[in-house]
DNA sequence: TAAAATGTTTTACAGATGTAAATAAATTAT
DNA sequence: ATAATTTATTTACATCTGTAAAACATTTTA
């Protein structure tokens, strides 16, 4: 079972460690904390369950001599795998695989603007041939 | 907080009483063991659980006079609804609230067949206005 | 009417999740 | 060096989930 279950509090981290590629926890708390309201070490927690879940990397390694240890995440999968694993069991488990009712949904929901619906236009030609 | 969060093993139970909007325990166990492999137990836990969340309605009266009891479930809320709030926290979630991206993903993960590009270009047509 | 079959309710229990406090270790300031 | 500060690790703990077994109740059947 490549890429494990990643929770609902879990993705308000990893986008931020995927926005940066390379962060340290000081860093993602400061991000994290003021847009959630949790405490740092909550934060903490959820770094390392997704270390421990395979998700991200942490580097232990002391930085420059008179630097804090303050260790750094990395992911380990990409924002679009993680985002396709997930889509998929999610429209399996909501919309019982139809993809189609799926996007008629979104599509209603989604209150686009002409330039993306011009868009997504522009991509469903390319998959009509 | 209208519509309680439904589970993983929840969505299977309960798109088996909407596909049929009024179903008895043996019924949907019926239908849900064969698919899942679970126990029956398993099943009436679950329906259990939905009833407490106040996603389904049970009907505890004895049926007609030599019948067996065995209660009959009815969903409060519409598929569609169920759908729209989970849709809904999904792309907030794992899109960071990003439509267009979202149906970006789906359209290109989700083989359509050319029928169902033309329906939903036809979709996107009526929304463009 | 007693046993067998069927349906219902109660209880269980481990692992996942949200949420952190308590404690220890390292670093910097005094 | 020692206290103050910052960072990291350990431990906690209630609730939710997946997954039933056990026990009880009702109905049918022998």
């Amino acid at each position: 079972m490549s890429v494990q279950k990643i929770t609902d509090a879990e993705w308000k981290v990893m986008h931020v460690v995927w926005n940066h590629q390379r962060i340290s926890a000081n860093e993602v708390i400061a991000e994290v904390v003021p847009e959630t309201g949790w405490s740092p070490n909550t934060v903490r927690t959820l770094l390392i369950r997704l270390v421990e879940k395979g998700i991200l990397h942490v580097e232990k390694e002391r930085g420059k001599e008179k630097e804090y240890l303050n260790s750094v995440y990395t992911p380990l999968y990409s924002r679009e795998e993680c985002e396709s694993v997930h889509s998929r069991s999610f429209l399996e488990r909501v919309f019982g695989g139809d993809t189609s009712r799926l996007l008629a949904h979104f599509v209603q929901d989604g209150d686009l603007t002409p330039e993306q619906v011009k868009e997504l236009k522009k991509q469903l030609d390319k998959f009509k041939k």
